[in-house]
DNA sequence: GTTCATGCAAATCGTTTGCACAATG
DNA sequence: CATTGTGCAAACGATTTGCATGAAC
């Protein structure tokens, strides 16, 4: 949107409602569900300005995109259960040989009462060369 | 493609090129990183029968897709650290209310030697609604 | 020879972006 | 009034699909 350093931003209505709606419900909404219901609002909004200020609002900490954080399918031969560590400079995904805690699953259907039939974890965090590079590149 | 119910599958050696090299490596590939490996041995490969591929493959449970599930991307005004339960059958996302354990951190870096700094668990089964529909509709 | 798998290209889907105009401070 | 935010439509990138031809069995 072409932003001159160091302006402050600006309100608008649609952002408002848009942290106003997310906020209000616990289901975890697509770009496409906020955008139908705020159209009875605003009956000429467009899908452009919901993800626009979806950014704005996830750059400002008021909300989080969940989701595998790579934007590409990927794939796996290795089928047995394990967990992944993803590495947030580079995005390489590494198998982890971490015993695999399989009494999780109970615990949700104590606390929550829903039959969890499996889990995946992903950890994350810098991987050993992302982590080497940063260190020598430290200013 | 077009199959007529219960004939069997054929092989093909695009197919078993790319299983072989899904399970060649541990590193966890895209559909295009796979496409530009196989075009050596098959300068006419078209990514279209790559994602046929992996889609059969998978089906079969040679290999598993690993995301989120979701295509879209969903968002959250939660940002306190929870974890998620999805729904296999209608892909509600629910909130968790379990004790976030940040020892599982710790853990990586003893078993793998990787800093993770943070982590996400997704548990997934059927919610109870679905539950319920399936129950009632059982032949 | 029948039916499935491939290659190609066009279509689709979610998301992003350029531009002229409206809203904000 | 200077600059951001919006709406619109076109662009984009990943994935999917229709169709004619080639491969499997």
């Amino acid at each position: 949107m072409r932003r001159t350093k160091g302006t402050p931003r600006r309100r608008s209505q649609q952002r408002e409602r848009i942290l106003e709606l997310l906020k209000s419900t616990d289901s975890h909404p697509t770009a496409n569900w906020i955008y139908a219901r705020l159209r009875r609002d605003f009956p000429a909004l467009s899908m452009g300005t919901v993800y626009r200020n979806l950014a704005v609002l996830a750059e400002q900490g008021l909300i989080s995109r969940i989701g595998f954080g790579s934007t590409f399918d990927r794939f796996d031969a290795n089928t047995g259960h394990h967990y992944h560590f993803i590495c947030d400079h580079c995005g390489t995904i590494v198998d982890l040989d971490l015993p695999v805690d399989e009494s999780l699953n109970g615990r949700v259907r104590a606390a929550a009462g829903l039959e969890a039939r499996s889990h995946d974890i992903q950890f994350r965090g810098t991987c050993a060369s992302c982590a080497r590079r940063i260190v020598s590149n430290r200013s």
